[in-house]
DNA sequence: TCGAATCGACTACGCCTGTAATCGAAATCG
DNA sequence: CGATTTCGATTACAGGCGTAGTCGATTCGA
């Protein structure tokens, strides 16, 4: 099952995510945006991912369509429980308490998140 | 600045996090409890870390000890906001939002979450 | 129709990582 | 003292990753 998908790969993930199905030629003009890569990296990107399964392709005319397999939803979940599982025991409060510490969450921050507990509950 | 720490690294840094200084035998014997690794590979992991300078060492005697020099709470909390600017837009709310919905939320963290940020308010 | 552009496939290549083995110097054991 | 063990240092090597170039086939434009 899904093997994991690197930091590079993942900025060509984030554009299908955003908007599929695209051509190579155009999730590499849209991921120059953020790095810059010429389209021959992109494709390279594209073709493990198909490898991976991450993504899927399906022939269009001559070229390939791309689309996500993973949804962004689940592989962010992976990704959270992840780290959460690898720092703190598998505790989300200990992240928070430590985020809490490092960087000062505002006043709003913390009545926003209140109020979502609140919601969460009922 | 810190070179990233990799997956295998970072079980010797648990290990130097929750005791040190120790010596390379050390730390083999405690990994192995978790890692089924030859000593030969913890050394290198070592000298691996030396290089990064995620640790330090200095000679007793014949042989090094090995102390961290990165914090794990400086660490984590790095790691921490890699993955919440990766995936959330550096914003804690959505994670704690985002794990609520995968559920991967008990009623009693939800209680103890509002309960640490009550205290943060004061 | 013929050259240019484009596509996917394949190849390249250096660095990092996981996982060790080996080697020379030193120390310890007998 | 000589043999064995133990250290750290050096070397190894396959697979993944970042970043691309090249190639053969196809299609498009003139």
């Amino acid at each position: 099952m899904s093997e994991r998908i690197s930091e590079a790969e993942l900025a060509v993930m984030e554009v299908l995510w955003e908007e599929s199905p695209l051509t190579a030629t155009d999730v590499a003009s849209r991921v120059v945006a953020s790095r810059d890569w010429s389209l021959a990296t992109v494709k390279t990107l594209l073709s493990r991912l198909v490898t991976k399964e991450a993504i899927g392709h399906h022939l269009d005319g001559r070229r390939f369509l791309y689309s996500p397999l993973v949804e962004r939803d689940s592989y962010v979940a992976g990704e959270s429980k992840r780290l959460i599982d690898r720092f703190f025991g598998g505790k989300l409060m200990p992240l928070v308490a430590h985020l809490a510490e490092q960087e000062e969450l505002s006043a709003d921050d913390i009545t926003e998140i209140e109020r979502l507990l609140r919601e969460m509950k009922s």
